[in-house]
DNA sequence: ATGGCAGGGGAGCCCTGA
């Protein structure tokens, strides 16, 4: 079973791409965020003529995530658990009943900038929620995975120029504590684990020609809990697509399970 | 972080993002 994550930054400018690289890829669950969309003006049809089933949790004019999936998907939940006066869509999780049955969580968790500052505040009270719907999964001990846009960057060799983001909310002490204090309940961040050398990057400013001078960070990430990490066959990120017409800043990060 | 950005909303330009 193929399971990606990308970032899309607008279904309805980047419906072309998307369906490429499904077709292209075929991955069998895609994890999508910022579809930056209401649920009545995502157009299923033309997935759904691809064999996916769609399941959205959008908002107006910014963030929203979808599940996309070729297989069955049951209990769908939308919105993180722990604050009910939080409106942003960031959050969809889903099972996945294949021949193993695998919890999904499509996550896009908030930039945080400019830090520091309320919206910073945001980010890491975020995370402390994620940290604690983390613990629920762990303790199902099912097959589960946590994947999105994490706008994290974990470690130095996550960023061409990490210097230059010392400060930045992505890449702040803070924000990477906070991350460490995920990571290490137990999850297996799958790209670090199979591919553990510097410079692979998920996202490149669409300014200043980022993509050319590969000047990129590594900020998308799937994190796995011990159950599906044993799954794992192999992982990777498609960052050929940042190099297509009209792309997203994002590219697709996948891993395969057997299951 | 920037060299010259992109998307959405909505109708002139501001907000947001990374």
């Amino acid at each position: 079973m193929k399971i990606a994550t990308y970032n899309i930054n607008g279904i309805k400018a980047r419906l072309p791409a998307l369906l490429d690289w499904l077709t292209e890829t075929q991955p069998d669950i895609a994890l999508l965020q910022e579809i930056k969309s209401v649920d009545e003006g995502f157009p299923r049809e033309q997935i759904e003529d691809l064999g996916y089933s769609v399941e959205t949790h959008g908002q107006k004019g910014f963030n929203g995530v979808a599940i996309l999936s070729r297989l069955p998907l049951e209990d769908v939940v939308r919105g993180l658990p722990g604050d009910e006066t939080d409106e942003q869509a960031r959050w969809i999780e889903a099972t996945v009943v294949g021949e193993t049955a695998i919890r999904l969580c499509g996550l896009y968790l908030p930039n945080g900038n400019p830090a520091p500052g309320p919206k910073y505040d945001y980010k890491l009270a975020w995370m402390q929620r994620l940290k604690a719907r983390a613990i629920e999964l762990l303790a199902d001990e099912m097959p589960a995975l946590m994947a999105g846009d994490y706008n994290i960057i974990p470690q130095p060799e996550d960023a061409a120029r990490a210097d230059a983001w010392r400060e930045d909310a992505l890449f702040r002490m803070e924000s990477r504590t906070a991350w460490r204090r995920i990571l290490h309940l137990g999850f297996t961040e799958a790209i670090r684990a199979r591919h553990p050398q510097p410079g692979l990057y998920s996202f490149w400013d669409y300014q200043a020609g980022a993509y050319d001078r590969n000047d990129g960070i590594r900020i998308d990430h799937v994190l796995m809990t011990p159950q599906c990490a044993d799954l794992m066959t192999a992982c990777d990120i498609d960052a050929e697509y940042r190099a297509r017409d009209k792309p997203s800043d994002h590219v697709p990060v996948w891993v395969e399970l057997v299951a």
